[in-house]
DNA sequence: CCGTGTGAAGCTGTTCACAGCT
DNA sequence: AGCTGTGAACAGCTTCACACGG
């Protein structure tokens, strides 16, 4: 497999579409095609060729001109620019029927992750385990058990009341990630990144471009 | 309240901004604070003065020069401008955690959107209500009561391989927006607004971002 | 000759600097 | 004097055109 280099600058858009162009090619791979080219993969998902092939070259070059790519060797460097290779442990708080969908979510648990834990305060929830299997713990273990299990990756799905303080907790035990859906902004700290998953805020989008065709 | 113009060509990081600066303007409110200067704003919350000026300007002059702008006022004319005014009916189809979660979920029972009804093909959630009260339904009158309550609305929370099929179901007879969690490609209708809110890209966005600092 | 990779052009969104109201 | 609103500069991302290698 072709070596990578991970320039500075890239895109959170670029990020994107290679997360997106990873599922395309995994497609066909379980369709076992060996090649396709650019504009391949432009007729057979919406992909922009012309922009896969930017988005690719930030990175190396991967291809073969005048033939296109080897879907398997493309997967192989994508999961690995990515840093999907290694599992990453993930942990969510809140076992509402958000933190049990993400839980029990293929996402959560496919190439790259597994969710380890669940922790909520409700004495009625703890001990018990999700549909698929993942336990839920007592919000008052979070320290001691991330700092035991390692774990980097944390998803805050509690009250948008109790939001700020999951993310200090968090961040004072060695989570390095977290994909928050409170709806609320939270006072971040240096070093450590977070994503937003704000569905109040994507609805009221979808509102504005029903009113205003894009 | 000033009146104010859509012109084409907004972009959706502004639509997102505009969301945001709604959410701060309600807390202000809360705080009975009636002026605030964009300065003020972005002392405030994580907002960039000029950008929201910016923002602002392309829908109209609302603020007062050498005082600010009134929070009411703005806050009404946010609201008008992403027509959150008028209450939209919204369906979700899919009644598991997800959906379920999405269903209970604050945002999506506040200013400009009511939850009325989840859809399900599972016969022990049919019949059912969720904790808060939303009935959930047989996926079997999806059509029909769409029609009979003129939703425009609509959220795929199922399983990916069904996602598609509810799609087409939900477009074919009178949906005009819908918000997409199955973490899969569409197939797009024409005159339908979309929007995905894909997990999966979310996290492997975030591993990446982990290994690379931005 | 075909499809990749890339420098340059074009476009879109953000930031700057300041003119114009209050 | 203070703060908004805006044209112009700038930066970043996308598209184009084509040189290059198989």
């Amino acid at each position: 497999m072709a070596s990578f280099k991970i320039p500075k600058n890239i895109s959170e858009a670029t990020v994107i579409r290679l997360s997106y162009y990873l599922r395309c090619l995994n497609i066909l791979k379980k369709e076992k095609i060996k090649i396709i080219s650019s504009k391949g993969l432009e007729e057979r998902f919406q992909i922009s060729s012309v922009q896969l092939r930017k988005d690719l070259a930030y990175f190396g070059g991967f291809g073969r001109r005048g033939k296109g790519y080897n879907v398997n060797n493309l997967l192989k460097t994508i999961i690995k620019i990515l840093d999907l290779k290694r599992e990453k442990k993930v942990i969510i708080v809140g076992a509402g029927h958000l933190g049990q969908a993400l839980a029990d979510f293929q996402g959560f648990n496919s190439l790259g992750f597994k969710t380890i834990a669940l922790f909520d305060k409700d004495l009625e929830k703890i001990g018990k385990i999700t549909k698929k299997g993942t336990k839920i713990l007592s919000v008052d273990l979070l320290e001691e058990f991330i700092k035991k299990e390692k774990v980097k990756i944390g998803v805050i799905a509690v009250h948008p009341s109790s939001a700020q303080e999951i993310y200090d907790r968090l961040t004072n035990c060695g989570i390095k990630g977290i994909l928050n859906f409170a709806p609320i902004q939270i006072k971040e700290k240096e070093g450590v990144v977070m994503l937003n998953v704000d569905l109040k805020i994507r609805l009221e989008t979808l509102s504005f471009y029903l009113k205003n065709r894009r």
